[in-house]
DNA sequence: GTCTATACTTGGATAGAC
DNA sequence: GTCTATCCAAGTATAGAC
């Protein structure tokens, strides 16, 4: 059972509310590969249709707009990179290092946002537009995913008079913007996680 | 001059190449605008002639199609903020310590981005399609650009094992990102590049 | 749940006057 | 150089059969 069956309220015959779940997550995948490909404005309902093996007025029976598509994605993406990341953090332990800690979380958000598929590299591209009201629920679902780095961050020792929201801002930055580069046959995710922390831990004054 | 007229050949009359070419920029402007405030699909001829005031049929006069318009925004914003950046490199001097060069050009590549108007938004929102003639065009000039932060980094005493690419991507990476957060009326620009540069260079660990 | 067919809207681009 | 008028393509969403 995934996340997602919580959408779209809980089925008394879980076998059917599976199917119906795989129809709709499929649905949300070939949004996303469009809405990567092209932005959402240049996606037409047409060729998510396409990809996900329907007709265009079928999509309409799973989600009343495209911009409901576009939110669904968002969610589903914040929704499983939070547990991503969490979960991580829980295999590596609250008696492990601050700075080990806060290294296996930049590790996951890495390989979650460059190697996790569309969903991530959807999160990456176009938010919401500003002022809907999807913008907000997206909005606050990412401020709180953030919010495990805020901890993190404070848990270091770290010199006076260092800006925390500042450092987590320009850790989440170098992090995110990770993805209009990233290319696979290079350095891992997790390596690149690992020099940026590195980077930060043991400053480069020589 | 502008480095604008050299895009439409020089005139033998300054005035009236002056003239025209304000107009064209005028132009580009209005796009840029809307650019940033609904991305490229979403922008239409019509809402940039409007901010512009002139007819939507009148655009074609100064740019073959929409396409051109977004690349124009582009080339533009980029030659801007090299020239910025460079001219703050001089003026600081060769003479100035490699570190201090560095934050002095991060200072200038963050104040143009995020207090430089709206040709710079433009450069951080969309790129031209991947695959387009304008895409090389772009990705190429970028990449001119960058190089001034590759000399920087290249010049610095940095520890063994330094991996200068992921670091160079790094600090981009950081300052980029600032532009979906940064609210004017907190750190100016230059304070956040040089918490950027203060974190990288004396480390954190206690 | 998915299909077919289509109504209706929006928008890029052009033609030709001034 | 700019305007008016318009063509035509593309796209969201709906209606109703199956």
């Amino acid at each position: 059972m995934t996340g997602l069956s919580q959408t779209t309220g809980i089925s008394r015959r879980p076998a059917a509310a599976a199917r119906r779940n795989n129809r709709k997550l499929a649905l949300m995948k070939a949004a996303a590969e469009c809405f990567v490909a092209n932005g959402f404005a240049a996606s037409t309902m047409r060729e998510i249709a396409a990809r996900a093996g329907m007709q265009p007025g079928s999509i309409y029976y799973h989600f009343p707009s495209k911009k409901d598509l576009l939110a669904a994605v968002h969610e589903e993406g914040l929704r499983m990179i939070t547990g991503a990341t969490r979960a991580t953090l829980s295999r590596v332990g609250a008696t492990a290092s601050p700075w080990a800690r806060l290294e296996a979380a930049a590790a996951a958000h890495m390989e979650m946002l460059l190697e996790g598929g569309v969903f991530f590299q959807a999160l990456m591209r176009e938010l919401p537009p500003p002022g809907s009201p999807h913008h907000a629920e997206v909005t606050a679902r990412r401020d709180a995913y953030e919010a495990i780095f805020s901890n993190l961050l404070g848990a270091l020792e770290l010199p006076a008079g260092t800006d925390l929201r500042t450092l987590r801002l320009m850790l989440l930055g170098a992090m995110n913007w990770a993805h209009s580069w990233y290319r696979p046959g290079g350095d891992r995710p997790a390596d690149i996680a690992a020099k940026f922390i590195r980077n930060l831990r043991e400053g480069l004054e020589g």
